[in-house]
DNA sequence: ACAATATATACGGAAAAACATATATTACGT
DNA sequence: ACGTAATATATGTTTTTCCGTATATATTGT
């Protein structure tokens, strides 16, 4: 799969789609109301930030029941994946992505992370 | 400085700006008609995309003379180093790029580089 | 003071991105 | 078959991005 860089940055460009990103670096899967509620995002909004990652490719989906769980695309060239490793990096010390942990951490009747690794 | 990651990538987004960075990242400095000339690019266009990148705090600029020498931000965090770095490495094997730098090596008349390392 | 060169900015229009609201789809339970 | 929950898509509108063209600014040489 070949996914140009142009793409990659346009979908880092927008805090939504870059806060998702770093969730799921962190928590290797979570379904679309465990970022909605993490993020405080509206629903369709959400819905579509996420299509547009997984148009990119930089994530791929799951279902499972009435959940859709997302996750970085295992299949992601290197260089992407250590573009996003740095960025978590630099992000770390920011309230934004501190408070989107805790969001999720705090938040209840999450649907339990499936058995998988 | 503070520089937001969603300004950092908005910048990266576009191939002009992110030609840009990757060309400053090899040559440490260039001035504008060089990288004019590198990546093909109407004058008045590399010159707001240029701006855009001096906004976001990416590159910084010197005058000599008549020329305006653009290099990447030596106060920028390790992390957006980081992530240049690493993008300059996906990178490499397109096209694209080694065409941007082959263009620049054959430029006739550039205004030398500076004593200055 | 004037011409020439390098670069920057202003303006206007076209294309794309983003969002709120409403509606559709899919799966599950009864 | 029906209701409900999770997610996706459609629609219309506002905002932002991008670019071509024209013009302005700064510096140098004559």
């Amino acid at each position: 799969m070949n996914i140009l860089p142009e793409h990659v940055f346009s979908a880092l460009a927008h805090p939504i789609r870059l806060r998702c990103l770093l969730l799921l670096l962190e928590h290797h899967e979570l379904c679309v109301c465990e970022l909605t509620h993490a993020i405080r995002a509206a629903q369709p909004n959400m819905s579509r930030h996420l299509a547009q990652l997984r148009e990119v490719g930089l994530v791929s989906d799951r279902r499972e029941g009435l959940w859709i769980h997302y996750r970085i695309n295992p299949d992601l060239p290197k260089w992407i994946v250590n573009v996003l490793k740095q960025t978590a990096k630099g992000v770390t010390e920011s309230a934004t992505f501190s408070d989107d942990l805790a969001a999720l951490a705090a938040m209840p009747n999450r649907p339990s992370s499936p058995r998988c690794a």
